[in-house]
DNA sequence: CTTAGGG
DNA sequence: CCCTAAG
């Protein structure tokens, strides 16, 4: 099983230290080499961490030359980079560890999750302060752009080099690596190496087809998420101290990214504090909304601390000291999974809060969720950060009525495709969530008080209410649930419940006022729920008498059929038990 | 676990 | 939407 447990704290290190049987999270790839051969040499002796589920891609030291982009850089900045792609895990794939440098066996290993790290390097000089604070960006990559780890490659060296014009960055002042990466190079050529190059690396090394191959192996647009990310705002998140700037020093950026099932990622980068704001994360998801369904892609920029860079690859410890939030998520994720063992409050709302919220887990927040059932399942492999939910790990009892909900809700890794079929919900979601409410749902418990996020009910869904009622009837929820609201994982049955008392209010109230301002409501108001939908739930009152508002409901009702538009008599027709 | 209902 | 009681 998954031995995820709170990790401990230490006083040295209080926050996240891992221990030696720990399974090996990424934080490990953040660590900064003092040296850079000895930093490489350290992060080739993967074993030493007994990380056996990462393997070196290549060190992509030198791939640009800051000179070759910035002619007139008179200074010595020289920045290398150090680049390792780590790959894991795959569902029933094993995944090869490959060392570029070293000849070393493959290790191979079965886990669950499927992913890809990719953590690149690259020496900063500094004193860069980079505060504990870490930015979460929820890629969402949008459905063709998954996570590529060549792309990730790429896009740093097209950018670098200049290989896409308008990406270009004035390296030598911000001494930072530009992430930024444009959409219009899909086929560029360095795809095109990135990609051969790891798929042969892959086959040399472990013997075995790479991954590369697999149908989920990602694109080069697919670092798109991270080159929305620094396009976002890649003045701001790359932005750096003129202290941070440095002279001859190494500007150290690590990012990790974690590609896994779908595509989820995590980048970390030693980036500044500067956190992007929560209206450009907003923008971005909403811009990659159709992402979403496919993939979950996180990416966090964090920086390190000169100080904890020491010893970060000598000590299994992580000394990289994880932002408050994650402090406070951890802690919160110890106390609930200490519940959980004593069996407290772990009912079945929470379930039903994972469901619901699952939706969203590509929202920034929520990612640490996903990525934790990640690591979960494959044995904190790649464990990013320990916080979020407790993971649920087996879900012991799946909702029977709709198994592939369930599905597509539990498995963040499952197929992108089967994402699809989630839900195009997110139209709507897409308006008002932000990822702070996405935090308040997926942290939604009885102990936080938050409540769920509102999400608007649309036309459509309240059509399928209706429509649902009129067939299952009133009060079979779940029934309704299961057939028209599957795919639809915010939606409770409680909801559904909750909708049709709402809707039955309306139906009555519009009734009664029916004036023209409900005019001004329709075009103001986005959630209007027309006319003609009213008619029907008013309809449908009287066959299926509200439980308690039955009377009052059927009293207002009266002219109810007689405005049900005839277009859709399908709905009530079948009514099976018509009264 | 599902519903009904109150808040 | 949340929470809780009831079946």
């Amino acid at each position: 099983m998954f031995s995820c447990k709170p990790y401990e704290v230490d006083s040295d290190m209080p926050i996240f230290p891992v221990s030696e049987d720990e399974p090996l999270g990424l934080e490990h790839f953040l660590v900064e080499p003092l040296h850079k051969e000895d930093w490489v040499g350290d992060l080739l002796d993967l074993d030493a961490f007994q990380i056996e589920k990462c393997f070196n891609i290549e060190d992509i030291s030198g791939t640009f030359d800051y000179d070759q982009i910035k002619p007139d850089a008179g200074r010595e900045e020289r920045s290398e980079w150090h680049g390792v792609v780590i790959p894991f895990t795959s569902t029933d794939t094993a995944y090869p560890k490959l060392t570029k440098g070293e000849g070393e066996n493959p290790k191979m290993s079965s886990e669950k999750s499927q992913g890809i790290n990719i953590s690149v390097h690259e020496e900063y000089p500094t004193d860069t302060k980079c505060t504990d604070e870490a930015c979460n960006l929820d890629f969402s990559t949008c459905k063709e752009s998954c996570l590529g780890n060549g792309g990730l490659e790429n896009q740093f060296q097209g950018s670098l080099k200049g290989d896409s014009g308008d990406a270009m960055v004035d390296l030598t002042s911000t001494n930072i690596p530009m992430l930024k990466y444009t959409n219009n190079h899909r086929s560029s050529f360095l795809d095109q190496v990135a990609a051969k190059e790891l798929h042969e690396a892959f086959k040399n090394m472990s013997g075995q087809e790479s991954f590369v191959t697999d149908k989920n192996w990602p694109k080069k647009d697919d670092l798109y998420g991270f080159e929305n990310y620094a396009e976002l705002d890649s003045m701001k998140l790359l932005k750096v101290d003129a202290n941070s700037i440095v002279k001859e020093g190494e500007t150290s950026f690590s990012s990790l990214v974690e590609y896994s099932g779908g595509v989820t990622g995590l980048v970390t980068g030693a980036l500044n504090n500067e956190r992007m704001s929560q209206n450009q994360k907003r923008k971005r998801v909403d811009g990659c909304e159709s992402l979403k369904t496919t993939s979950d892609f996180k990416v966090e920029i964090s920086s390190l601390d000169e100080g904890d860079k020491a010893g970060l690859l000598v000590s299994p410890k992580r000394s990289r000291k994880p932002p408050r939030r994650y402090i406070e998520e951890s802690l919160d994720y110890e106390t609930k999974s200490h519940n959980r063992k004593c069996g407290i409050g772990r009912k079945s709302k929470d379930r039903n809060l994972h469901d619901r919220y699952q939706k969203y887990n590509w929202q920034q927040e929520f990612q640490a969720e996903e990525l934790v059932y990640e690591d979960d399942s494959f044995n904190g492999g790649c464990i990013q950060v320990p916080f979020g939910l407790p993971m649920e790990k087996d879900h012991p009892k799946k909702n029977k009525l709709s198994p592939g909900f369930e599905d597509s809700k539990d498995n963040g890794l499952l197929d992108p495709k089967e994402k699809l079929d989630i839900e195009p919900l997110l139209v709507e979601s897409q308006e008002d969530i932000s990822e702070d409410e996405c935090f308040v749902r997926s942290h939604t418990l009885k102990g936080n008080g938050r409540r769920k996020r509102h999400i608007s009910w649309t036309p459509e869904e309240v059509v399928k209410l209706v429509e649902g009622v009129s067939q299952c009837g009133v009060g079979k929820w779940t029934e309704i649930k299961r057939l028209l609201f599957s795919s639809s994982s915010h939606r409770t049955s409680v909801d559904l419940k909750d909708k049709w008392r709402n809707l039955l209010r309306a139906s009555c109230t519009q009734l009664q006022i029916k004036e023209k301002v409900e005019q001004n409501r329709k075009q103001t108001s986005s959630n209007y729920v027309p006319e003609s939908i009213l008619c029907r739930v008013r309809e449908l009152a009287v066959i299926y008498p509200y439980p308690r508002d039955s009377r009052s409901k059927v009293s207002c009702t009266v002219p109810a059929v007689s405005s049900f538009p005839a277009s859709t008599p399908s709905a009530l027709v079948p009514l099976p038990t018509a009264v």
